[in-house]
DNA sequence: AATTTAAAGGGGAAAAACACCCTTTTCTAT
DNA sequence: ATAGAAAAGGGTGTTTTTCCCCTTTAAATT
């Protein structure tokens, strides 16, 4: 029987050898190599057509080049592949982002060993596996429940990031070489498009859409 | 030939089960069994005495009891069961933490596997397993370069959990039943403490270090 | 060219946050 | 038993933040 060649993408090599070893054990399936990041995964890709499989399995948090700029990568250039996510994250903006970049599968990874396999002989054999909870979301997203997404410009993110410190906003304003009273316009746009009442509400935001980063 | 028996405690259920499977090829050892978290190690541990490994590959970040507590937990109870910290953080702190609790080894998620396998082996050999980094880290907290925990009362972790919230002062004295002026009080103590000038280096201080969980 | 729309900046006032120094009560350790 | 530390609270004043409404300039639409 000829096995459906697959390709893990994650950052923890550990991780990664490991989910290899266990893909290895399905019947159906093989490991054809990993990769630590997007940008290992376009050099492979794009190094030698044998090195393009049926199946990727996508983390999201990477370095250099992420689970969703490399999904989007791999839909546009190589539409055959078959990109499933595998994340610790389950936020619904974080799903939607990958959905939208061609994944046909999204996986948490307190999944069993059983799930996952299932997962793949569904994507090789239907094109796509969701489990309940995506399929909600999805229907929400439809159903516009989940709130579109907030533009901001270049110096609010740059505004955000420094409102994260312990900076005043004349130190701020100093910094971004603007007047304090510039600032001040800044904060009260942020708190009514935030829906946020004080700095804090500001940090917290930017830290959960990771604007800033730890 | 006798295999050494593993243990593996992590909530990410696929990680553990692919690790199961990792190990499982490794020539002297075989896996006992997995746990999702502390608690449940803990459940099995007293259960039987044939639930009880040579080596436990412990992940830190857990929910109900953490990689700490159980660690620690072992150390007391089963002193001959060596216990490997397994994490993606590799904090200074945390690792110290860990390894006061009574670990022998620590390994970051992205290692190789065939470090894993030494790791192991050395582990069962001669007690003990450090990286390099450990070691350079053991020496700088002798050295004393380490800043020494900072201890929090109850009621100054309750102050920082709501400080981490949009309450003012005032509503968060109305939350925790008190005068508004001892909140200042507590504010004050901790800005001094913590060696932050305002509210959000509180915040930042309280996120970084697990005090509020996102 | 005319009209919107966004960006930058301002005034002034009220509320919240911060600083510092102080008292009383309650543990707690020697 | 008692000294010392910690917890709770008070007073007062300064700084920062927040709010609201307003002007000018620049950029983008139509």
């Amino acid at each position: 029987m000829i096995k459906h060649s697959v390709v893990i993408v994650d950052d923890h090599t550990l991780l990664s050898q490991a989910i290899q070893t266990m893909v290895n054990t399905f019947d159906k399936f093989e490991v054809l190599y990993t990769c630590k990041n997007g940008q290992e995964l376009v050099g492979k890709f794009t190094n030698s057509s044998s090195n393009i499989p049926e199946v990727v399995l996508m983390d999201i948090n990477m370095p250099i080049m992420n689970g969703i700029e490399a999904t989007d990568w791999i839909h546009k250039t190589h539409p055959k592949v078959n990109v499933m996510a595998l994340s610790v994250e389950d936020d619904d903006k974080t799903v939607l982002k990958m959905l939208k970049a061609g994944a046909v599968g999204y996986l948490l990874k307190d999944t069993e060993k059983t799930i996952l396999e299932k997962a793949l002989i569904e994507i090789v054999d239907n094109g796509f596996y969701h489990t309940k909870n995506v399929t909600n979301l999805l229907v929400k997203s439809i159903t516009g429940v989940v709130e579109e997404e907030i533009i901001f410009r270049d110096k609010e993110i740059q505004f955000m990031k420094l409102a994260c410190t312990e900076y005043t906003y004349k130190e701020i304003a100093n910094e971004m070489n603007l007047s304090p009273k510039t600032i001040d316009g800044y904060r009260d746009t942020l708190f009514t498009k935030l829906n946020v009442k004080n700095r804090v509400g500001l940090v917290m935001y930017a830290i959960k859409n990771k604007i800033y980063t730890l």
